[in-house]
DNA sequence: ACCTGAACACCGTTCAAGT
DNA sequence: ACCTGAACACCGTTCAAGT
């Protein structure tokens, strides 16, 4: 039998703050992926810690140990959701258009997000990632490729791909000029080691990193493919 | 004035093993790079520790310290030690056979030492590094390459050697054939998703790496070199 | 179900002190 | 010059306990 309610026990009198203290916003593995991308673009790799991320969203670092196994799940999570963000053509467009546009967007969400391929050496089998990988062997399919020749063009263009981010990227993480002033006059003053490097526009970076991979990639797709 | 000797102080009969503990071996950088590296062929690069490092030495993890001046330059040593490993062809080899016996070396190199690619996100500028750099594109200018092409070729074949390494030494890791036909299983689960991957030869592994990347490479060099 | 607090077993690194 | 010992400021992770 409900208790009779009384004229001080009225909904809209009721003391709500005194309730527990409402969460900002509750926890979640969606919250947690984001907040993480948010502090890596921020700090790096090696700065994130999971004391650091559960900071950022106001709870302990054991809870987020509820949602998450261990930091290196968190990590696989957090880059599988990058390579989430390059664009899958549509299914009509042709092979060759189709590739190069899949792979140049590969490459630039991860220079885009410079610490994610220093996580790279963790096996890559996200949804995000096989979907993409999908779509390459697909679309080398439609070309024509079959057996060792599919395989050996899929190995070299994924290669390609996450070596080129790789070695950009760390560049791009170096952020004090001074830095680069540095190597740059290492080299020189070792012209005897290094003649080719030294004089060959190698330190001077005429092209930005980008124009350079697509150019690349642009003549290996000429080589691999049929059509145009 | 020397004290004179009597008939018990002969050296013949002085109590070496009194004297202070002779270290095995006097640590030097060298040695330790050594050790580092056969820590790592045999434990993998989280497992590495200061203190673990040093206990093999059997120093003090303190030690250390006084030869390095922290673990991360610990590790650039150690890469660059691994890359000093790639033999680096005579002058007189052309061109195209010259850098494909370079290039597959260092591919061989990194797999070898399959934690090696997972310190790629660190700047490469290591003298063994440096030299094998100046080969790559010494070669290159000698096929005549110049201006935009050669930093284009110079990006694209480190870009697909450093990507080939690390993608493959990341599946070489995983000494578990358990996990490797889970993988298998997964994707062949999901046939419906990934309907290339689940029926191309993409989880057979009817191919080495190795193969695969010395064929891709073949033929990137067929597109980029006028010579063979 | 979801989160806190305390605790464990580690880390890299510094620095005074020894020889 | 080269190494030890103690100490500092962290880590990731577990687990009982709270709500």
């Amino acid at each position: 039998m409900p208790a009779e309610a009384t004229s001080s026990d009225v909904f809209w009198l009721r003391d709500e703050v005194a309730r527990p203290p409402r969460r900002n916003t509750p926890l979640s593995l969606a919250r947690i992926i984001d907040a993480a991308i948010t502090e890596l673009d921020a700090t790096g790799v090696d700065r994130l810690t999971m004391r650091r991320l559960a900071e950022r969203l106001e709870v302990t670092s054991t809870a987020l140990y509820w949602h998450v196994k261990t930091k290196e799940d968190l990590l696989d999570l957090a880059l599988d959701h990058v390579v989430g963000e390059v664009p899958v053509p549509a299914p009509d467009v042709p092979p060759r258009a189709g590739l190069q546009k899949l792979l140049v967007g590969w490459y630039s969400a991860m220079v885009a997000h410079p610490w994610s391929p220093s996580l790279l050496g963790r096996p890559l089998l996200g949804p995000n990632v096989l979907t993409r990988t999908e779509y390459i062997q697909a679309k080398l399919v439609e070309d024509g490729l079959a057996g060792k020749d599919l395989a050996a063009v899929t190995h070299t263009l994924a290669g390609l791909v996450l070596g080129s981010a790789m070695a950009d990227a760390t560049w791009q993480r170096i952020d004090d000029p001074a830095a680069i002033a540095k190597v740059r006059a290492h080299i020189l003053d070792s012209a005897d080691r290094y003649p080719t490097l030294s004089t060959s526009g190698f330190v001077d970076a005429g092209w930005s990193d980008n124009e350079l991979f697509a150019l690349g990639l642009d003549r290996v797709l000429d080589q691999f493919l049929g059509t145009k």
